[in-house]
DNA sequence: GGCTTTTAAATCATCATACAATAAAGTTGC
DNA sequence: GCAACTTTATTGTATGATGATTTAAAAGCC
């Protein structure tokens, strides 16, 4: 409302390009919403309204509140209005929602959700992944393996290829849920740990087990894919705790860990 | 359900009350498509011609297309049309998506995925739920297993309180990714076994793991609520084997069980 | 004749406007 | 003062036009 303008649209005064704005415009407005410029229970303008303000169409401002719609994130009642819905409602397994999570993710305080959704899952799936990886799965972890050691000294690098790792894993375990759920571990990992704070040691240790993996995936070792899997996600857990004690000493305020599900 | 006509629009005469109509035909379209009466890598109709087909202007069929497309269902490209994708791009974790596959989930192999998700997912949120369900979660959960119980003899109410059982119990783990799950799970029973084939027996041991599970979750006993679920699971993985037995009995071809993948 | 470039056509993407349906708020009648 | 009616604002749907983009045909060049 205040400083607005989000788009290219400024001076009127030249053609304007608009090709593909739909897209756009749709993040535009999710973001607007994870960053609770439209908190959760408000009302966002009308339709009109959001015209002006995202400088498209009703056309494209529609398309894009109904496909916000249909992850969950607003909901839109005839004469009244879009309200943006409680963030419990919104289907934080789709992968659109995530990213535009994105920065936003850590005051959502889903990350030790996906963390322990990890420990759950991750293990089960490599223990699967053992039985049923195909050749080609297991080559293309162990590319993700070499990209990983060949770049332990580059955190973004090495966090790419972790992400892929682990991804190639997911679906290797031949198994439709679980690869679905990639995209949701995928955001765990990508702003879990912003990959500078990661200690150097803490990558190393991380590419011995995830070679360990590897191998106990070579060898159709179950039990040893699952132990693997387990002590990578320790280290995971333990770089996330690192994490949360930097942000809380860097803000003030102490929270109480589990008080906020009784928000609502 | 599948021969009706779509809509009311056959003879152009009548005014054809259309109030709401967006939400049907994203759903009409998607059955389509979950029907295979448009494929996986087809095209389908231009937008006018759709138009035409379901009786609604291009503003509708456009919004529907956003949305079926923002859960991966199709794709659409400039000049080229739109393209039914890949089951595997599909939001199988979406609730619509379960719902629109429905009673043709069965042609798409995700139930053994289910199953498998749910043996690795539950006993984890058993043994979370052990530890942080409210009260009220307790007790809304034994309100459902009461519900099981005096049901016994009627497949259908018996099969919605499980549904509803499992559902509270995902969420009393207070993990948001296994929240998110429950609508996967959700219909993971509800269509797995169709109530009336599930033997009573079977129905009396369920109601006595259930129970057993309460009571653990009450002495926040988490290893007996991780073994509670895990009986149940067994349950559960045990009446779906003999569903397939009788599916695989009742239509003449017998079917390797891991050659579908490939029929693509 | 074969290849490259240009032009054309088809279709999606967006815009603008109009009308219908709906539910809140205001108005009138008693 | 309350109930029924009317007004009005906003979303839902329809319609047609324009722009953009890619396939494909047509034209030009060697």
């Amino acid at each position: 409302m205040e400083s607005l303008e989000r788009q290219e649209h400024g001076s009127s005064a030249q053609p304007a390009r608009r090709p593909r704005v739909r897209r756009n415009v749709t993040a535009s407005i999710a973001e607007d919403i994870c960053s609770e410029r439209y908190p959760s229970g408000s009302i966002l303008p009308r339709e009109n309204d959001l015209c002006a303000i995202y400088g498209v169409s009703r056309t494209v401002i529609r398309e894009s509140l109904k496909v916000l719609e249909s992850k969950g994130l607003v909901r839109g009642k005839p004469r009244i209005g879009t309200t943006v819905c409680d963030k419990d409602d919104w289907n934080i397994l789709d992968q659109d929602v995530l990213e535009w999570m994105g920065p936003y993710i850590a005051q959502f305080d889903i990350l030790g959700s996906i963390l322990e959704a990890r420990r759950t899952i991750e293990p089960a799936a490599a223990e699967y992944a053992a039985e049923r990886a195909t050749a080609q799965e297991i080559a293309d972890l162990d590319n993700a393996w070499r990209q990983m050691r060949d770049s332990s000294d580059d955190p973004e690098g090495f966090t790419e290829a972790d992400v892929t790792f682990h991804k190639v894993l997911l679906s290797a375990s031949h198994n439709q849920v679980f690869r679905r759920l990639s995209s949701a571990m995928h955001a765990g990992l990508k702003y879990a740990l912003h990959a500078s704070n990661v200690a150097a040691h803490s990558r190393d240790e991380a590419i011995i087990v995830h070679g360990e993996l590897v191998e106990a995936l070579r060898l159709r070792n179950r039990t040893a894919a699952r132990d693997c899997a387990h002590r990578m996600l320790d280290l995971a857990a333990r770089d996330l705790a690192v994490e949360r004690r930097l942000e809380d000493g860097r803000r003030i305020k102490p929270e109480t860990s589990k008080s906020a599900a009784a928000d609502r």
